[in-house]
RNA sequence: GGAGAGGUCGCAUAGUUGGUCUAGUGCGCUGCACUCGAAAUGCAGUAUACCGGCAACGGUAUCGAGGGUUCGAAUCCCUCCCUCUCCGCCA
């Protein structure tokens, strides 16, 4: 949510960015209901104070039967300028709420996701003697996925994962969390990326994976139309991320600056309804209704949450580095980087099969947009209260197994075992 | 899911014939005094949000959440949430 003195302030700039994002958002008609619902608010809190005072003047005594008939009065003037109030703020904050963050200047501003702008590659790309299957093909010709299966049980976008593939994608979990547990290694990845942050490992943290709506609204991220599944019934909410449930830990809390950084990598299945993309990337593991993440959430002050941010990504390169696969990183545009986000970095992995890079990992930063709404502040040293800043980022989905499985793979129909993921493994090279 | 007991200021507690209770007390924390320093002691302070104001400050709201009764509710009524104990069921 943003901060309605924010846009009382910037108006003009407020709608500009809004549309630069692809949101349509009314901003006069939101100052004009702010402007009467802050007229409301007035008439009642004197109307409040004059009862107040009123039962003061009783002192414990019995009333009057003219004071009755003034609290009477106040009574029912109250209760009306109250439904008024109400009518007003039911127009007002669904409006509030559906005001985007605001990109950063340096945000390219762009319609679609074609607009991205590619600020670093990495990696050779590999070159086969022969031509490369896709990661389904090879998955299924070796037993690990079975997709009419899955349909059959489920439906669509829904897989049985089986085999070295399963235990692969673990040796991925295993592999991410030494990573971010370990300070000497995070240590490594700030200095080599010229940042001065905190090196505070991550807590490793497995979220509930659903949570109630107003929670979730408070997010900035239930997307009801497109995105989030709804349980019957319940007034829960699937996530489709662990973010979902991780950032909102603090709802309703002042943490203590002395804390922060906070960071957490939280491991869940995700759900995502996918509606909109009927046709595409309906092959292997790509895109489906149910898989696993690992998700990094940082809780910071204002000042450091951009080289948070930053981090973040450094974090994401590294990973992919170390698993050997090429990847370039994409500085994401106006229309791409969602409603909360204020800036968002994708890291796309090369797939041989597709002859092109394909999102694995995303960074949101954030700002302040989900702690106004979730109540997550930090008190300073000084002692005084001032709204949390989160980010967010994929440490590994299951995408990347998609990555290794085309990049790794052999004449033989084999793939190779990224060296860092052998421990994880057992010691096996090929599988 | 069934029965019972509860949810009060960072923590612990007081507060049910409704009124001077946003709320007492202890601990914790902050400042000051005392001290060479510390402890102990004494004094003062110690929530959050919104609205108005340049500010000082003023107003309003919040005793799990929401609604109701009343001139007036932490205190009465209803719904929901959560915690604990017992039973049932289960990983």
């Amino acid at each position: 949510m943003l901060d309605i003195q924010f846009i009382r302030d910037n108006a003009e700039t407020v709608q500009r960015k809004s549309e630069e994002k692809g949101y349509k958002v009314n901003i006069g008609e939101l100052l004009e209901l702010d402007t009467e619902r802050r007229s409301k608010l007035t008439q009642i809190e004197e109307l409040r104070a004059r009862r107040n005072a009123l039962t003061a003047e009783m002192k414990g005594q019995k009333p009057s039967p003219e004071q009755v008939e003034q609290g009477k009065q106040l009574k029912e003037e109250i209760a009306a300028r109250e439904i008024e109030l109400t009518a007003v703020e039911d127009k007002f904050w669904p409006l509030l709420k559906k005001v985007p963050n605001m990109p950063l200047d340096e945000v390219p501003v762009g319609l679609t996701e074609d607009e991205n702008v590619e600020i670093r590659v990495w990696g050779d790309k590999p070159e086969f003697g022969f031509t490369p299957k896709n990661h389904a093909e090879i998955a299924e010709a070796k037993g690990w996925l079975d997709k009419e299966r899955g349909a059959k049980i489920a439906g669509s976008r829904f897989v049985y994962t089986m085999g070295d593939l399963v235990l692969l994608e673990m040796a991925l979990w295993r592999f991410a969390m030494d990573v971010l547990t370990s300070e000497t290694t995070l240590k490594k990845i700030a200095e080599a990326a010229g940042l001065q942050v905190s090196t505070k490992p991550f807590i490793p943290i497995l979220p509930p994976a659903a949570a109630k709506q107003a929670v979730f609204e408070a997010t900035g991220r239930l997307n009801r139309q497109e995105q989030t599944y709804k349980i019957e019934d319940e007034d829960l909410w699937l996530n489709a991320s662990a973010e979902h449930t991780i950032a909102p830990i603090y709802l309703d809390e002042i943490l203590s600056e002395a804390d922060l950084p906070i960071r957490y990598v939280g491991y869940t299945t995700a759900f995502r309804r996918e509606a909109g993309t009927y046709g595409k990337d309906t092959e292997g593991i790509f895109r489906l209704h149910q898989f696993n993440k690992l998700e990094m959430e940082s809780f910071t002050t204002a000042e450091t949450s951009y080289d948070e941010h930053l981090f973040l990504v450094a974090i994401q390169e590294y990973l992919t580095q170390q698993l050997g696969l090429p990847y370039h990183v994409l500085e994401k545009c106006t229309a791409d980087i969602g409603r909360p986000n204020a800036k968002g970095v994708d890291v796309e992995v090369w797939l041989p099969s597709q002859n092109t890079y394909r999102e694995t990992h995303t960074a949101d930063y954030i700002g302040d947009y989900q702690t106004r709404a979730m109540k997550t502040r930090v008190r300073r040293q000084g002692g005084t209260v001032e709204l949390a800043h989160t980010n967010d980022a994929t440490a590994f989905s299951q995408r990347p197994l998609v990555g290794i499985l085309e990049n790794y793979q052999t004449a033989e129909g084999d793939v190779a075992v990224p060296e860092v993921l052998r421990p994880y493994m057992g010691g096996r090279e090929v599988l």
